[in-house]
DNA sequence: AACAATACATACTTTTTAGTAGGTATATTA
DNA sequence: TAATATACCTACTAAAAAGTATGTATTGTT
């Protein structure tokens, strides 16, 4: 007998997933540190600090978080182009978590160190 | 022109990546935030806590969990059987985090109330 | 006139993740 | 003896996410 699924909407009513929808991408969490840790990145800086993504994932990760008002994105009219992104108010406010979690994460991948 | 993918290797060096590779699951969030509610829930009580979560995911998913040692399970030699899961101290310690998360998400979703 | 620099866009393929549908095991109770 | 309760398992399919390869635009520089 399998279980049912409730067909939880769209409109996720738990704030933990809710959350975890807009910052759960493959890049999302680097992306938003790296922006805390430089203010202001450029499109190719950003590019360069994240060594193992690709142009089409940086865009479309760029997108997403600014559609999500976690990032702003600034375009300067100039030739060769120019576009600056940082945080926003609403994305600085997970900086503390992110900052969080990286500790955690450091903690972790000290105690593995040790087993080897 | 296209980027170089530096093949990133399986040992995340980043700490934030390695910390989102363990708790980035559709799931995940939510099992541990509830786990730490009810400090022990059995599997059926994790079911109905997520209605959307059908047995194939949920077995799954805490496996995964177990495996990076964020959650305790205890298995009863009863039948029916009876099986009790609990976060662990590592898991425990994503607690902070989880909480902040949730409630920068609270505060999303009433924002989001508002426009409306 | 060709080239460099920068920030993308897009069609297509592959990989990963999640969902469906069905099945198993066993002591207890009706 | 058949149903019940609980915690799974597994083969298969579908959907979502990520990766590959190639292309565009513009202006200053060589």
């Amino acid at each position: 007998m399998q279980k049912k699924r409730k067909e939880c909407p769209e409109v996720a009513t738990c704030s933990v997933d809710y959350a975890f929808r807009r910052i759960g991408g493959k890049y999302k969490g680097r992306i938003l540190w790296y922006l805390h840790e430089h203010s202001i990145l450029r499109y190719g800086e950003l590019g360069r600090t994240l060594p193992d993504i690709t142009t089409k994932m940086l865009t479309q990760t760029l997108r997403e978080l600014e559609i999500d008002n976690l990032i702003n994105r600034k375009v300067y009219h100039e030739v060769p182009p120019k576009v600056e992104y940082s945080l926003t108010e609403v994305g600085e406010e997970l900086i503390p978590f992110i900052t969080h979690l990286k500790e955690w994460g450091d903690k972790q991948l000290e105690r593995e160190q040790m087993k080897n």
